[in-house]
DNA sequence: GTCTATATAATGATAGAC
DNA sequence: GTCTATCATTATATAGAC
């Protein structure tokens, strides 16, 4: 994804799971409404009884097919990673997963139910969770390095920590989008598009002119960290 | 807090909750345990019974002191809040929780409980975090206005969206401390002083020269954004 | 594959003794 | 104020018929 193609993203479109209504298995019928409540009301608030309930089978039935609650969470975890993956795959770009996330905050009706459940797999610090936000960042620090090489990004003195940052910043417009929605005054709307086009043009101005007007800040903070020695010793991580 | 002292308080410290540990009333035991039950686990797999085992009382008297666990809930929530609005009262500057923030990521082991709880509230949508979320937000909005005011800080289309999206990234440190410790190579430490250290330069650069070398991906984004009216009427919330 | 019936465990909440 | 005993509900999970 180049610098131009973050921008024109963010106001794109993309279609929704192709997933026809009717003609499913059983089992892919309870999956996804595992998915939708596991994703509205957590892992733990979701009960099999609901999630039979809205499948139209018995709770009985859910066992059978999974086992276990748990491992009808693993299931339901591996088919929204392995979907985001597709997606991203389509994108066939170094940013794929990014590049959905866009999509996302451009039409968030589309992937309402994949992102929901996302938010929830990473505040409940599940496994899909965890792979999700990894790939983001690994994407992220790709980009970022990619633009930092070719000019269009400045330079940095810790590429893998920067991404670090701008990745969590988009993930927190995923996990906090009804906090975000009721900050602007868009209440109960959760993150439409109204939110996301009035947030575009501040994030590219931040991301562009930066926040502060000049190096006092920065030069105050090398300042200090170069007075407090590290606990541990510094050690730089493999960034890639 | 002017933007010396944000830079400053990255590296500064705080004392923890003053609770002494045993003259406490059993009320107060009580209370305590669950912020500490709820923050760990969560509303919903947090029990009555290992709340009063923490605390060291019957089951029977939690309910006898609250009446019911959601009602403890509001306890606990309206107990951590105001703890946060008085130690940032004793700031006593203009961004008095910001400030606590900027405490707690310089050593976050401090109120680590506080912060873990209003991550859950955040997460869970419940009293406490929406009444946090909103006060950080209209906190950094207050600082971005001055900032803005007095020259520290670069003009901005839209001071509230920038403050929202500010005030987002900050509590994303938050909320995700753990997919960000993992990011960087700490895993397991939980949110430590290893991993502010190294995310504190970067996030100041980013914060002063932003991450795009030109005005190519602003102009971009203005062109589109123009090009595209907005769905509803393009209504300006008060932004005070 | 799908169901009904049931086992088993845990939870929030109540009653009442001290 | 604090406890023990208990209730009523709900949850996950199993057994077995069809």
């Amino acid at each position: 994804m180049t610098r131009t193609e973050h921008a024109f993203s963010i106001l794109n479109m993309r279609t929704a799971r192709p997933a026809p209504p009717e003609d499913l298995t059983a089992r892919a019928l309870i999956r996804d409404a595992a998915i939708v409540h596991f994703a509205h009301d957590g892992f733990r608030k979701a009960s099999l009884r609901a999630i039979a309930g809205s499948a139209g089978v018995s709770a009985s039935l859910v066992l059978h097919h999974f086992g276990s609650k748990e491992r009808l969470r693993v299931a339901c975890d591996e088919f929204v990673i392995g979907n985001m993956m597709a997606a991203a795959h389509d994108k066939s770009t170094p940013a794929g997963l990014q590049a959905v996330i866009q999509g996302y905050l451009a039409n968030p009706a589309e992937y309402e139910v994949d992102v929901a459940y996302l938010s929830r797999a990473i505040a409940e610090e599940t496994m899909a969770g965890q792979t999700f936000v990894d790939t983001i960042v690994d994407e992220t620090e790709a980009i970022v390095r990619a633009g930092i090489a070719d000019g269009s990004m400045n330079a940095s003195s810790d590429p893998r920590a920067e991404a670090v940052l701008i990745a969590m910043t988009s993930l927190a417009m995923m996990t906090m989008s009804s906090h975000l929605a009721r900050a602007l005054g868009f209440e109960g709307r959760g993150l439409g598009q109204e939110t996301m086009r009035r947030l575009a043009l501040p994030s590219v101005e931040l991301y562009t002119h930066g926040l502060y007007s000049d190096d006092t800040v920065l030069n105050v903070t090398r300042k200090a960290l170069a007075a407090t020695p590290a606990p541990a010793p510094p050690i730089r991580e493999d960034t890639r």
